[in-house]
RNA sequence: GGGCGGGUAGCUCAGUUGGUUAGAGCAACUGGUUUACACCCAGUAGGUCGGGGGUUCGAAUCCCUUCUCGCCCA
């Protein structure tokens, strides 16, 4: 019979055939339809100049799923996408690109140099996003937004001027966080703590009171003897009481400095007394602070020496430090140097150590953190899997100002502007605005840009175009905001989502000090947080391109398939952990297509497929038609696995999705079913022919609703091969409705799925079993002419096997069954409904049969001594819910029958 | 140092409120091509659920303790 599908599945044509086809219909477009639910989800802006990876393909998968699960759902969709302008790593490849000329960003200026940064973004800008619609991603892409557009840049400049007002924004002096490579501050979430092998250092300070005494002093940091104002020890530390209010001599240059007592001094490292350096350590500058110790600020921007660093000026701080250590020596001052591990913190994007540094930033006090606690513990916003909501309940009980500023050009610029030539610290002389002073020829503009998080926290409703009045954003902010949910990393709980949330709350309405429950509630920019896993390599590594550990995700869609992919991935995610990623763990997903192509491509030699256009008219085939118990098995297990998935999406266990959905499909309909059905299909005579081919096509049907947001490109080719839908419809308008609808719809056409007799159909499952694993034990496997003799159970089995003799007699593969009252000498297997036995005339190993049956003994009997066991209990009895007692008493039956049987059959050899 | 999460078959992981003889995929092994699919089919083997203690009629699941690995924060 002639199909219209090919014998293996090909997913290159039909995958872009169809992305085409559903975005030049606007099968994406999310927009405001009254009486529809919203379900909207706002992508992580990937950085413009980013390249898909593989930790995109699961993010994104994932959000596509949940979109697309909602347009199977009725609800109007709305996937917003965008990229954010990722100041840092932009501006290091602009730089770099620079240098590489022989220029440099301060040569060529601001204004040619965001030239140069435009260039770099338009020209890579837009790649990845590209690369999502390979992925499948269905984005409504006209909306897509830059965080560096006009009118996002204008959200952020109104953000900062609004927080400035209500008084959370301030220019700080403090030390900061600098990255002496990318040369700007950094937030703390920014740096990053590594172990590092270094030295601990112990040199010798004389004491200026009493020439020829010396204290040891231990320090990781010999460079930066040359700020040291002072040497700190611990009040209670009786070794060095006497040198309180004393001074030592600084080796180089040579001063007097004094020592003080401070608490902060650890009494058990190193010698316990330490040098300290106010411009340099956070500790030190807090030290310092209290006892009024002098700053010398002995560096450069760039990390290297300045002139207060005498004869090592000019030199980077790395080369200062063997220097000073020379020096030290030099000078018989260095006592040892012994190995050291310690923490040092890294920028994020240059990884090199950062510098502690003295400087004049912006800061933002958080707002409404109060709220942004509230309404994670009161479940307002839920956290999936839960457990994340302590990681981020304790960052915000814990939580510090953050450094927005960045000296930087490529980013949103401050909107800030001084008078010219006047005192800054006067409030005066200071103009914050959007549009900036009207009379701008006596202003200059703060030089800063942004942190991009300080941007991309907007972004939940900045994207609608807040805070524009018009009526399209406050239309759409009405119907689609809150957004539904957010799929991210936990690596950015701190950098983005806690941020988000207090951003929300802050801004999304009137400025309000305090909000109650129900005002959270419309301020959130999202209810529930969906957290997984990032993805490493197989023995755990991140994955990096200096590692070489990446595949790159394009690659293995021209392997596998998008949808292959897709559903590979979500397979292997686990619930929020770190997924340990193999190609060959993508398999599954080509194999998984290949399976759902053919079992259509099989449906289609059996029979013409019209009479699918509508589930109505598939339902209709079911009035008067006869279902067999595998019909009434495979439409029990339908809406089982109907009903697991709705709980799934319910629960966010999105990780047992593809579980489901690949042991219902390939291990129930494919394995079994269509088995079952081959003989029904076989003849157009058979009475249950009808229902068969009925039966076939609604559960392909149903399967590719519940398939289509994790393979959408094959389920929709699927869709319009089988003719569930018109030509020129998509499978997304299509309502995939709950279980429960299903069976009603079922029941009124006569069709009453009944779970009893689905038990019946497991327990035939488990006689064909045996019967397979005894012919394979035998080695005759898949012979059909071998006869098979049957004693039975229990009276009533009887019924049932002779009910489903054909497909018993098919599945295990006999040309012959015949029932028996005993059986002698022939190897057999004991099951529920009756013991079957091979019927070999000769050549029974009986040898390899008593030991195979004494196994088989060996597990009863355990079975047995647990079951018995509970039941003689009296507590069991009297404690344990009653259906529990019964059941167990039920199986305990079942098992010493299966038991007395097996021996039996033993003594019997 | 504080916090979080793992430790279940050779590997990667499920196991929902405690309740049948603890499951899946991959890998291994045996045997197969019958109306779809070798990206396939049938079967086999493999686990004292990290260790110890406790609660309970009953624990992979709850509690305590301990070992171990990973991550986050300091």
């Amino acid at each position: 019979m002639a199909t219209e599908l090919n014998q293996s599945y090909d997913p290159k044509n039909v995958e872009s055939k169809w992305y085409k086809a559903w975005e030049e219909n606007g099968c994406f477009e999310g927009e405001v339809r009254e009486g529809q639910e919203p379900f909207s989800i706002m992508i992580p802006p990937p950085n413009v100049t980013g390249m898909l990876h593989m930790g995109h393909v699961l993010d994104n998968t994932l959000q596509d799923i949940f979109i697309r699960r909602a347009r199977v759902s009725g609800k109007s969709a709305l996937w917003f996408p965008g990229t954010d302008h990722a100041s840092i790593a932009t501006q290091v490849k602009v730089e770099q690109a620079l240098r590489k000329e022989g220029s440099s960003r301060r040569e060529i200026g601001r204004e040619k140099f965001l030239e140069r940064a435009w260039e770099w973004s338009d020209d890579h800008g837009g790649i990845i996003l590209n690369q999502l619609r390979t992925l499948g991603a269905s984005c409504d892409w006209r909306r897509t937004t830059f965080t560096m557009d006009d009118a996002y840049q204008r959200s952020v400049h109104e953000a900062f001027v609004k927080l400035y007002e209500r008084g959370y924004i301030y220019r700080g002096k403090r030390l900061v966080n600098w990255c002496p490579v990318s040369q700007t501050a950094l937030s703390n979430e920014e740096v990053i703590m590594k172990p590092q092998k270094g030295k601990l250092y112990k040199m010798r300070y004389e004491v200026a009171e009493e020439p020829g005494r010396f204290v040891e002093i231990s320090t990781t940091r010999p460079e930066t003897i040359m700020g040291d104002t002072g040497v700190a020890i611990h009040p209670d530390d009786e070794r060095y009481q006497d040198l309180i209010g004393k001074h030592c001599w600084r080796p180089f240059p040579r001063e007097k400095i004094p020592f003080v007592a401070d608490r902060a001094v650890e009494k058990d490292f190193g010698t316990g007394v330490l040098k300290v350096t106010p411009a340099h350590d956070q500790v030190d500058f807090d030290i310092g602070k209290r006892h009024g110790l002098p700053l010398i600020d002995v560096m450069n921007p760039d990390g290297t020496l300045n002139e207060l660093g005498g004869e090592f000026a000019g030199m980077d701080r790395f080369k200062a430090r063997k220097a000073a250590v020379a020096k030290l020596e030099e000078l018989g001052l260095l006592v040892e140097a012994e190995d050291y591990d310690n923490n040092v913190g890294f920028s994020e994007r240059a990884d090199v150590p950062i510098e502690p540094r003295l400087s004049e930033q912006w800061y933002l006090k958080y707002p409404k953190v109060e709220e942004a606690k509230r309404a994670v513990e009161k479940g307002i916003i839920r956290f999936h899997p839960k457990r994340w909501e302590k990681v981020y309940l304790h960052w915000l009980n814990n939580i510090e100002d953050w450094c927005i500023s960045r000296q930087l050009w490529w980013g949103q610029r401050i909107p800030v502007w001084y008078k010219k030539g006047e005192d800054r610290t006067n409030s005066e002389n200071i103009h914050v605005s959007v549009d900036g002073p009207s009379d701008p020829e006596n202003w200059e503009q703060d030089d800063d840009v942004l942190d991009t998080w300080a941007s991309s926290y907007l972004w939940p409703f900045a994207t609608f175009g807040w805070p524009s009045q018009d009526e399209k954003t406050l239309k759409e902010l009405n119907y689609f905001f809150p957004t539904s949910v957010l799929v991210t990393g936990f690596d950015i709980i701190f950098f983005w989502v806690a941020r988000m949330i207090m951003a929300s709350l802050e801004l999304m309405g009137e400025d309000k000090k305090e909000l109650s429950d129900e005002e959270i509630s419309k301020r959130i920019p999202f209810r529930d947080i969906f957290i997984h896993g990032l993805i490493r390599d197989q023995k755990g590594r991140k994955m990096s391109k200096s590692l070489g550990n990446s595949p790159d995700p394009l690659d293995l869609i021209e392997k596998f398939g998008a949808d292959g992919l897709r559903f590979g991935i979500i397979n292997i995610a686990p619930s929020g952990s770190d997924i340990l990623f193999a190609e060959d763990r993508i398999e599954i997903g080509r194999n998984f297509c290949n399976k759902l192509w053919n079992a259509c491509r099989f449906r289609q030699m059996n029979g013409a497929t019209d009479g699918n256009q509508s589930l109505d008219a598939v339902l209709d085939r079911f009035k008067g038609a006869e279902i067999d118990g595998y019909g009434n098995w495979i439409l029990h297990r339908l809406l089982e696995t109907m009903k697991e998935v709705e709980g799934q999406f319910e629960k966010f266990e999105i990780h047992q999705l593809t579980h489901s959905l690949h042991t219902f499909f390939w291990g129930d309909f494919c394995d079994w079913y269509v088995e079952a059905a081959k003989a029904m299909l076989l003849s157009k005579d058979d009475p249950r022919n009808g229902g068969a081919l009925a039966v076939s096509d609604l559960v392909i049907r149903q399967s590719l609703l519940l398939l289509h947001p994790v393979m959408p490109h094959i389920t929709e080719e699927l869709w319009q091969a089988m003719g569930f839908c018109e030509k020129g419809d998509f499978l997304q308008n299509t309502v995939l409705g709950s279980s429960a609808e299903l069976r009603e719809a079922l029941a009124k056409r006569g069709v009453t799925v009944d779970s009893k007799k689905a038990q019946d159909i497991e327990q035939v499952k488990e006689i064909i079993a045996k019967a397979r694993a005894v012919k394979a034990e035998y080695n005759v496997a898949s012979k059909r002419d071998v006869t098979l003799f049957v004693t039975p159970g229990v009276p009533e089995s009887l019924n049932v096997l002779q009910d489903n003799l054909d497909t018993i007699k098919k599945l295990a593969g006999a040309a012959e069954i015949e029932f028996k009252d005993t059986v002698e000498n022939l190897p057999g297997s004991v099951a529920n409904l009756g013991t079957v036995y091979l019927d070999l005339s000769s050549a029974v190993d009986v040898e390899a049969e008593k030991e195979r049956l004494s196994k088989e003994l060996q597990k009863l009997e355990k079975a047995i001594a647990a079951g018995s066991g509970k039941l003689k209990n009296e507590k069991f009895i009297s404690k344990a819910p009653p259906q529990v007692v019964e059941g167990a008493k039920k199986q305990l039956a079942e098992t010493q029958a299966k038991y007395d049987e097996t021996k039996r059959l033993l003594e019997s050899l």
